[in-house]
DNA sequence: CAAATTTTTGACCGATTGGACAAACGTTAG
DNA sequence: CTAACGTTTGTCCAATCGGTCAAAAATTTG
């Protein structure tokens, strides 16, 4: 008789696995566990004993719904992707652009606070080279931030906004918003007891919205 | 007879080390192979084997250098923030504020060119949770952001810049240099072939001038 | 109920890890 | 030359790693 395995790897049919309570339950419990884990210690520096502690079962039981340590990493990222890209796939050409952008950022930095570990995640994924991400890279996300930088040049023509280049503009808003989820432990150690308490994300915002419309020229 | 180490630990007395030529240049090289390793793979991502190799030499040998893995990661740390701090060091009082930010910003994007490898490095550190810096982190980091944020105030006072928060200012400084390094892969990956090349970091540089300097509003 | 199936676990495996050690090798000073 | 010292390496070790397997336990199905 064959054995059978809760999971399902992601080069088999697209069909849905059909589940048990289970199943759905376990996988999901796991998937928490690794995503705490994997964010902290990054895809090599994890065990799977440590998922499977965090995750209050057996290594082989954990290995019974994941059959390799890869396969969590891999439905972990697929998931992230989904949301991570979210925000920018709802800056829509319709509306004020100044408004639009803000929004956009506010919205990033939102995920920076209440996601910092898909942030982390992700952000590791990055540093190492994106070995396992690489063709998403430059397929999915190339292409839709070509479609928006498309948008952004628009609203430059249009007169709407100062003329620059949408896509470094782009990797700035990324880059400033995540800053304060994956390096958060610098950004609290920085502003001290007082300041760096749940407070620091309405003053990056204010910071942000003041810097993405004005910059730093004062006034008059 | 007691057993002799060319390494010597950072917790022994302060006195100079003194070492011979070779342990001095042979120290130097796996400093240099560790950096590339370290700063790819993560410390717990990276072996001592990979370091040895790429050092050209053998394991055991290695380990007459520096005792114990940490050990190279240690002074590898060291080394590295005495540099990567040096720029905001040099921020200063006199000349004009908003020309000082843009050399600012400007020698910040030459280091992540220059040096990604260091970046990666402490982005890894900071990712994980800053375990091995922390106290660097609340200390000397603290007082030296601290002690330039007075002086962007006073700038701020004077009216010669917008008035804004400059611990947020001095992040987003970092956040969207070190960009360039950190997420390179993902950077050449979203600009493809033709933009992706060497021109990367002048496209870079002209977009923060204008973002820090005028923001997104058009003129007039 | 009982049979079939799913879930869980303890024991185990080979590979890799960080590190120890003594012996061999190279170099230098008297 | 030779003794002392610095350098290099092969070998080994215990711990940990990702993953297997058979059998026990729990659950579902008829």
């Amino acid at each position: 008789m064959l054995r059978r395995f809760a999971g399902v790897t992601a080069t088999m049919e697209g069909s849905a696995p059909r589940r048990t309570r289970i199943q759905q339950e376990k996988r999901e419990l796991i998937l928490e566990a690794a995503l705490e884990v994997f964010s902290t210690n990054g895809f090599r520096g994890s065990t799977i004993d440590q998922i499977a502690e965090a995750a209050g079962m057996s290594k082989p039981n954990l290995l019974y719904y994941f059959r390799r340590k890869e396969d969590i990493h891999e439905t972990l990222m697929q998931r992230l992707l989904d949301t991570w890209l979210a925000p920018l796939r709802e800056l829509d050409d319709i509306g004020d652009p100044l408004t639009e952008l803000r929004s956009y950022i506010r919205r990033k930095l939102e995920m920076a606070r209440d996601f910092p570990r898909e942030s982390r995640l992700f952000a590791n994924e990055i540093l190492q080279g994106a070995p396992r991400i690489m063709p998403m890279l430059e397929g999915e996300l190339k292409t839709l931030v070509d479609e928006k930088a498309a948008i952004i040049k628009g609203w430059m023509r249009a007169g709407k906004l100062a003329r620059t280049d949408p896509w470094h503009l782009i990797f700035a808003i990324w880059a400033t918003t995540q800053h304060y989820a994956d390096f958060d432990v610098q950004v609290r150690a920085v502003l001290g007891a007082d300041r760096g308490g749940d407070g620091r994300f309405e003053d990056a915002a204010r910071f942000l919205e003041q810097l993405f419309l004005d910059g730093l020229k004062p006034k008059g």
